[in-house]
RNA sequence: GGCCCAGUGGCUCAGUUGGUUAGAGCGCCGCCCUGUCACGGCGGAGGUCGUCGGUUCGAGUCCGAUCUGGGUCGCCA
């Protein structure tokens, strides 16, 4: 039977409660994790959001016991009543539990209200769960009582909270943005939303505040940031939901320069105050081309070596028709020195090269050097001893180490080879998981040209900057053109990317020419964008961070499911609410819209 | 859309080469216990093995399909 909390005031959460209150009478409310009865006296172990706290049940008539009634309630006490206890703060009579915060204390009760009865839940509510992540994510309300979750979704609000505090100390304006806006087909897929007073039209939900972000620098805001729902229709992964939140921010007046540097005070600022991580400024940078030659990845993991090495001239005219023929077609050998892994049993060889042609290779050349000097390789029949020799010296091959090749155009020898060595890393135990490598990846390509398309597409966005050295090439060699664009990457995560924005019109221009737009497309899109730009805008740049994704790290989190309180499964549904789900005819007749599902999907 | 992994009482798992009443720990229910905190003792309930179909004298165990969840490639300006 569920009692009233009227005329109780809760006085301190349980972890607040501490040898300071010793003689206290105070009133705590929250869950029972667990009663231990032993019969003339009950042990309640009281959870809230703060930890536990033990409780005591004695019965007897003075100030320091419970009545008969309130004992008989304590004994029907389960797990997840919820309570509220009055009591005094007392030494504990046993021996102090040295797992809990509140271990020497405990609170023995005068009086008890049961304010809550629960059934036994579905699965236990307690850390490190091993429970199913279905069956949590169905009851997700009871999946975020464990402490674990709650200090992950209580770390996120701290990092927000210093987040917001630092950028309103460097004059940044938190200004909202919509939620109902334009589509635009460039990029990720929408979601759409449909419009009762404007049948067959649709507003979509942004994938970024891209746009509206620009428009308050033309509009003299200088400083904005927001912390920014974001939404986009594409597959999921364990980093990837369908509706996530960005740290989103642009600054007028400034350079690459300028953001970085406000950038990474922040990053200093919320890494040392929330998780007690040390970050030394500048941080590290790479230009892109560097990262791509040294780490075969845009978002190098730089907690271990073992760096991609280029051979192609070292291999130029050797025997061997895979790495000749690769170089005639313009692109490239590179391999990665496993070092100390030339004992490698043939069938996890077989399973690396298996793991590389999933990237797009066609195989994988490897070469193990013996302990005595000797080679076992894929390829050494068709290459001179001399032309081995070499190879091996281009590797610093060393005996015990195997050494793999891949050769192929760049962007298939980079995936491959930077997929592998994240790979080997694991499998080598190479990663320090205490650390924290922040790095800069800068001079991202402005233009990547799509083969289904037949056309050059933006990497960032199309509102990125060429560096003004580059901006010659424009014409000439698009492909070549650099961007003024950046990623912020931590252990090989992307956190967060940004540029500096066009400002200047025919620059504007040129761009849509080069991403195959016509005047007329240019403006039905981005109309009002480039209206406002008519009107003075000042240089400006952004950047914008995935938070989720930085809070996963953070806490170490496995996955962004992790620090999100309500988060979506693969197929982008809730296993909680049901959502999407099906809606009534009268909705759908009101905005004008009819179902025609694919006939294989309307047998059901 | 492709590939890979998982699905046995409430939870986590075990189930030998397919063979009689499918096991364990925890949890749950009842009784007992005044210093427990992985409390303890005694007793008890609870599953037909994700679903459908097939092979077989016989299937949790083999085969096919399917559903659910996870990982990943494609995709994510």
């Amino acid at each position: 039977m569920a009692e009233s909390m009227k005329g109780l005031k809760r006085t301190h959460r349980c972890t607040e409660v501490s040898e300071a209150n010793l003689g206290q009478v105070i009133t705590v409310m929250g869950w029972v994790q667990k009663s231990r009865n032993k019969g003339g006296i009950i042990f309640t172990d009281l959870r809230d959001r703060s930890g536990l706290l033990q409780i005591i049940f004695e019965q007897g008539e003075n100030g320091d016991f419970v009545n008969a009634e309130d004992f008989e309630k304590a004994e029907k006490l389960r797990s997840e009543f919820v309570v509220a206890v009055t009591g005094k703060v007392v030494k504990r009579g046993g021996a102090a539990n040295e797992n809990l915060k509140t271990g020497t204390i405990e609170v023995r009760a005068t009086g008890l209200r049961i304010l809550s009865e629960a059934e036994t839940p579905p699965f236990p509510i307690e850390a490190n769960s091993k429970t199913k992540e279905e069956l949590r994510l169905k009851h997700r309300y009871l999946d975020l009582r464990r402490p674990d979750l709650q200090g992950n979704i209580i770390m996120r609000s701290e990092v927000v909270n210093k987040i917001r505090n630092f950028l309103a100390d460097e004059g940044f304006l938190e200004i909202e943005t919509p939620i109902l806006m334009k589509s635009t087909p460039e990029g990720a897929r929408d979601y759409l939303v449909p419009s009762r007073v404007h049948p067959g039209n649709f507003y979509a939900l942004p994938q970024s505040p891209q746009l509206y972000k620009q428009l308050l620098m033309c509009s003299g805001y200088d400083r904005y940031f927001q912390i920014a729902k974001c939404f986009r229709d594409e597959d999921l992964r364990a980093d990837r939901q369908p509706e996530f939140t960005q740290v989103d921010m642009e600054l007028s007046f400034v350079d690459v320069e300028d953001v970085l540097d406000v950038n990474e005070r922040l990053l200093k600022k919320v890494f040392e105050d929330t998780i007690g991580v040390e970050v030394s400024l500048p941080l590290p940078r790479i230009t892109w081309q560097d990262a791509m030659d040294r780490f075969g990845s845009d978002k190098p993991d730089t907690r271990f070596g073992m760096e991609l090495q280029n051979v192609s001239d070292v291999v130029a005219g050797c025997g061997f028709s895979v790495f000749t023929g690769a170089l005639e077609n313009g692109g490239s050998v590179r391999g990665l020195n496993a070092k100390g892994q030339a004992g490698m049993p043939r069938k996890k060889i077989d399973a690396l090269v298996e793991f590389a042609k999933g990237y797009g290779a066609k195989g994988l050349a490897y070469l193990a050097i013996n302990e005595d000097g000797t080679y076992k390789s894929s390829f050494a029949k068709f290459m001179t001893e001399e032309e081995l020799a070499k190879l091996v010296e281009a590797m610093d091959g060393q005996p015990g180490d195997l050494l793999l090749f891949a050769a192929d155009k760049n962007k298939v020898v980079w995936d491959v080879l930077g997929a592998l060595r994240l790979e080997l890393a694991k499998t080598m135990e190479l990663i320090d998981n205490s650390k924290y490598n922040f790095l800069w990846v800068t001079e991202f390509p402005l233009l990547e040209w799509d083969e289904e398309e037949k056309r050059f597409v933006a990497v960032h966005h199309p509102f990125t900057m060429p560096m003004d050295e580059d901006i010659p090439y424009l014409d000439s060699d698009p492909g070549r053109v650099r961007a003024k664009a950046y990623d912020i990457v931590l252990n090989g995560t992307e956190l967060g990317g940004g540029s500096v924005r066009i400002h200047q019109g025919d620059i504007q221009s040129k761009m849509f020419e080069m991403l195959g737009f016509t005047p007329e497309q240019a403006h039905s899109q981005f109309g009002f964008l480039l209206d406002a730009f008519k009107y003075g805008v000042p240089p400006h740049a952004g950047l914008a961070y995935g938070l989720d994704r930085m809070i996963m790290l953070m806490v170490k989190a496995e996955s962004i499911r992790d620090v999100m309180a309500f988060p979506k499964v693969k197929d982008a549904s809730c296993l909680m609410s049901e959502a999407p789900n099906v809606v009534d005819p009268k909705q759908l007749e009101e905005l004008c819209i009819k179902i025609d599902l694919p006939a294989e999907e309307t047998e059901e």
